[in-house]
Order: structure tokens, then sequence, then C-alpha cells
DNA sequence: ATGAAAGCGCTAACAA
DNA sequence: TTGTTAGCGCTTTCAT
């Protein structure tokens, strides 16, 4: 095993100490007037073995790392996966890495993950919060940690935070069925009180009771689940609301497990059925009819996230809060006529 | 700032030493014939305030972390971010985190991603290579770090690895076609020296050389192309070649890009034209008509990555290399006629 | 039955 | 112009 060299090895073979080669190398040789030559010489050999001090040693003295903590519901989902990946890519050219984590919704896994982050002197974090996390994240609040929270916030406390509009999403997604001859649209929504969902469901209350409709809504748990059930009971919900004309479902999930409701029930869209999905798929592209989703600005939510987190560990400044409004693409499940 | 607790502030309320408590955080305490009384004080101390080492200083002494480097070539691509999220799933399970890293098959990147794996001490590295990463391999190989490559292997070096058997694979696709109806099966595959996609050249070289058939490959490049340059490049590559009837698409990607050019060319699948997809996609369950696809068996590659990981990590062994067959999944995109 | 002390590799206040 | 030294928080050898 070929032993690392260290700052003291290098201190050695100059004759210096460590001290000396450790100013040149955080190039503080200036201010500190090392001698012109030494820093020279140091540097080229430096240079010449790709001499890297460790990043371990620098984090337990400095209680920095150059690291950023990630965490998201689960990274095989795409709409993480591909924040994950813009996040990761822009972090990577500022110097940053990224360690990322997927908390199933968990809250114990969450607190462990929050609690290796800071074990590991993570310099920022940014969250995807699942419930029942507030405790932790108001212990990093307190020790000045910088966060940038997303996908959904934390009424509570308050943090930067960068989520979507979520409430006028669906609101105008409910509009778009009215105006295309639907006449009562229902959702299928997570049954959970974070606020994505919230404020998915108060789109849709408000865009219903406007136009003096009922509410029609089917609120999904998602423990102990699986695709085959969750089919299950949006079939059931479809059997049994028999004047419904339209689906909005609250996540791509949710719009999947539907679509094979609706084939399972030889329900046709867009004539008997019309359907919008929260989020986009690249299914929902190729799919027969196109399905209309609400797509929520990827690239410009992890610009938004790592900017914010970037100003923040710079300096702790008041929290910023985000609101990146999506767009509803339209395709052909959500169009039962010609518009008038 | 609320500053933790250290080994240092427990020994001095216990007024006894660091050692002390070491060895009692350890389970060393027995062999070290440290009284009971003191064990359990300094126990229930611990648990009661929750205490819980450092792993950077830990890591800083030992060399250890309990982290485990996984590298992949884009964690937005479904087919890692779900081998991600298993490896991830069964690595918590046994007390490891991972930091995940995609690397963009670029080899700078690589390089600095395994360097920073190094400097952080990870006990392990789960990598999907590269071109050009050999030589850092080939140091991590020297001093003995556990290591698993995936996806594809390098053939100058021996490594432990996991992978698919690409020329069966393919091979089977080729046949497939064959059997149902179609005669001049055509390649469109990623232009590059990766194993697996020599392999998966291999196996449909093989099967039409079997059938006397000529071999139409089409490779692309993926630098500095986006996807409307891929899709026309798979429109030139069928308008070029009339003859062909069914075509064998390396990657999902492409894929999706050839539907799309299929879709423009108003080319009809099946009838038309036969497809096969290398690795399937939720998308293919839901096209029209649904897509034939070899489906890798991500949960078990995941298991196998880990179990041989964990097993090097425990102590080094002779490497293993395990391939793990996939499966062909018939859908209705490459059958013309009835199977005889 | 317990502890002193060295040291992992680095930084930075303070000396000289 | 450079060096000394005290840690960061932990493990472990060797003493007692």
């Amino acid at each position: 095993m070929s032993k690392r060299i260290s700052m003291n090895d290098i201190a050695e073979k100059f004759e210096v100490s460590t001290a000396t080669i450790s100013y040149i190398i955080n190039g503080k040789a200036r201010e500190k007037r090392i001698s012109e030559d030494l820093i020279k010489r140091v540097l080229d050999f430096v240079a010449e073995i790709d001499y890297q001090p460790s990043q371990l040693a620098q984090s337990l003295r400095t209680g920095k790392s150059k690291i950023i903590g990630l965490m998201v519901d689960d990274i095989s989902n795409p709409f993480f996966a591909e924040i994950a990946k813009r996040i990761e890519d822009k972090a990577y050219q500022k110097g940053y890495r990224i360690i990322l984590c997927s908390t199933d919704n968990n809250t114990k896994k969450a607190q462990e993950i929050i609690r290796m982050f800071r074990d590991r002197n993570v310099d920022g974090y940014i969250i995807a919060p699942p419930e029942g996390i507030e405790p932790e994240l108001e212990d990093l609040q307190k020790d000045q940690k910088p966060i940038v929270v997303f996908d959904r916030f934390l009424s509570e406390i308050n943090y930067s935070y960068v989520i979507t509009d979520n409430c006028e999403s669906t609101y105008q997604a409910i509009l778009h069925f009215l105006e295309n001859g639907y006449q009562r649209p229902a959702l299928v929504i997570l049954d959970s009180p974070q606020s994505q969902m919230v404020d998915r469901e108060k789109g849709y209350l408000k865009a219903v009771s406007a136009h003096h409709l009922p509410a029609i809504i089917k609120k999904i748990k998602l423990e102990n689940v699986n695709d085959a059930e969750v089919i299950s009971l949006i079939i059931n919900f479809i059997d049994s609301n028999k004047s419904i004309d339209s689906i909005l479902f609250s996540s791509n999930y949710f719009t999947r497990c539907g679509l094979e409701a609706l084939e399972k029930l030889e329900v046709k869209i867009p004539e008997e059925m019309g359907i919008i999905s929260f989020d986009d798929h690249d299914l929902f592209r190729f799919y027969s009819p196109t399905i209309t989703a609400i797509a929520q600005p990827i690239e410009k939510f992890a610009d938004e996230i790592l900017k914010i987190l970037l100003k923040k560990m710079d300096a702790m400044l008041p929290d910023d809060a985000v609101v990146i409004p999506s767009t509803l693409i339209e395709r052909k499940s959500a169009i039962k006529k010609v518009r008038a």
C-alpha cells in the first residue's frame, strides 16, 4: 500500500515546518512573507507529485468540507433524479461535491441522514423534507447551517425554500378541463400533510367551488402499498363515481397507475375520461393519446436551489422564498371537444 | 452554535480518560476489564444525550469511513438511478452510507471523483467505469481497495465485476426478430469501445452471420449531440437503408429517439419495422404498440454488486466475475406474424 | 482496572 | 521571513 504523501513529508523534504507549507499551499505565502524562492520550489514540487491535502484532515480542522448534503425522497423517482443531476453538475463546477441520500419519506431515516451530514461537516443542506423532520431542521437552523428546502416547505419554521406554485397549477389544470368539454373533474392525490399536496388540493377545491361543482377526491396513502393495490384503488374510485369525466392525478406515479387502471376498465381517453398529470414524464409524450401534464421547470429549480444555498453559505442572509411557476403542457388527454 | 459534545467532555464528566470512554463505547470494556459500574454509567449517559462519535475523527484515525463510493455515468438515467437506489437501500441496512457521483462519462471528472473518494477514505468503490480510467483503478487495486465494477468491465485488468450477458442478449434478440417474420435486422448502437457496447455488437454480428445476413449497423457518438440530432441521424439511417425491416437499439435512450424518428417517418411498428430495445423503460409497457425489450434484472444487479463488495471489504479475496442473464420481455413491437 | 500519550493530517494564533 | 505549537476528536499501544 503506497503511503500517501502528507504535508509533513513535504515539510521534511524542504526542511521547513508544516506551517510554511500550509501557507504556501493555501496562497497565504505572500502575506506571511515567505521567500519567493521557497514558494516556487514548493509549488513546483506539489505540482509535480500532484499533491492534494487531505480533505478529511482539513475538515476536522476547519469544520468545512466542500460537500453539500442533498436529501430527497427517492433517487429512483425521475423528478428527484433530474434535480439531483443538475444540482450535482452545478455544484461540481463550483468545487462542491454532493452526498446524495434517499429518505423513502421515512422520518427516522431522514434523521439519521441529517445526523450523518452534520457529522461529516457538510457545508450546506438541500432537503426535500419528510414529515416530522422539523426538530432536526430547527437544530440545524439554530446552529446556523445553510439550508434550502425544496419541493415543499414546512409552515412552522422559516427556511429558504424553492417550490412551484402548486395551488395555482392545479387550479389552472382544472380550468383547462372545464374549458375543454369536461364537467366533473376529480382529483386523485397522495394522502399527506405535506405542503405540496395540501396546496395541490387547495387549487383543485378553489377551481371546483368557483364553478359550483362537487369536490370528488380520492386520497391514497402510500405506506405498505404496491402498484397493484394503487391501481385497484383507482379502479374502485372510478367505478363508484360514475359522474366523473376527468381526473387530475397529483403525481406522475399516480398517473401511471391511473393509466393502467383506465386500460383495464377500457375507458377511452380523452373521450370518456380526461387526464392531467402533475409532473411530466417521458411516457406522456409518447402515450396514446399524449398526456397533458403540469411540468415543473427542473433546470430552474436546480439553479435556484443552488444559487440560494451558495449565497447562504457565503453569508447567513434572510431566507428566500422562491416560487417557480409550472407550465401546463397541453397534449391530447384533456381535450374533449375543440375549444369554443 | 451549540457545541457538540465530544469524547473528551464525557471523559471529564466521569473523571476518567478518553481511552476508557473509547473502550466502553466500542464494546472493548470487558476485555479491558473496566468496572461494570463505570461501564453502565457511561453507557447510560451516552444513551441519554444520544452521543455519537465523530465519524470524521474516527475516519482520520482509522482510515475507515463506513461510506461506499458509487460512481455512475449519469444519475438521471433510470437504469443507474434504480441501481443506485437499491444499492443505497441495502448498504444502509448494513450501516453504510453512499456517496453518489455522476461522471457524465467524462474521464477527467471520473478521476477527480475517485480521488475524492480516496481522500474521504471510502471503504469500497462501486464503479461504472468510463473510458480511460484504468490507471486510477490500477492504483486503487494496488492499494488493496475493494472495488466492484459494473455494467461493463475493463479487459486489461482484473476486477470483480457484475455485468449482464450482453452478447447473448442481443443474439437472442436478433433471433427473436428472425423467428417473428423479420429478415433484415439492423443495429443502432453507441459508438464506444466500452465492453457492454462491444459485446452487444458481437451478439448482433454472431446472429446475422449465422443466418448469412448482412450486418447493418449505425454507430452513434454521444458527445456534443442533442436529442434532435440523434433523431435525425436515425432518420437518415433508416432512409438510406431501405432494406431493413427491424432495428435493435442498444440502449433505451436510442430507442426513445428511434420511436420519435419512426413517428416522424410515419413508419408503422411492428408491420413495417420491428423494434427491440436494450434496457426496459416504463414507457415501453405503455407505448402503442408495446415495445419488446431486453431487461436487465436491476434488483439482482444491486444485490450482487453489494454482496461482492461487502465480501471484499471483509477480506480481500480473489475477484468474482458475475454475469447475470437479462430477460427478453416479449411485447408487440417485434412480432410481424404469428409464430409458426 | 485504568490512563498517558502518540498520532491521523491539517490550520492558525502566536512567537521569534 | 519562518517556526512552534495547540488543537480538531478519536483509537490504540504500552504502562502502571
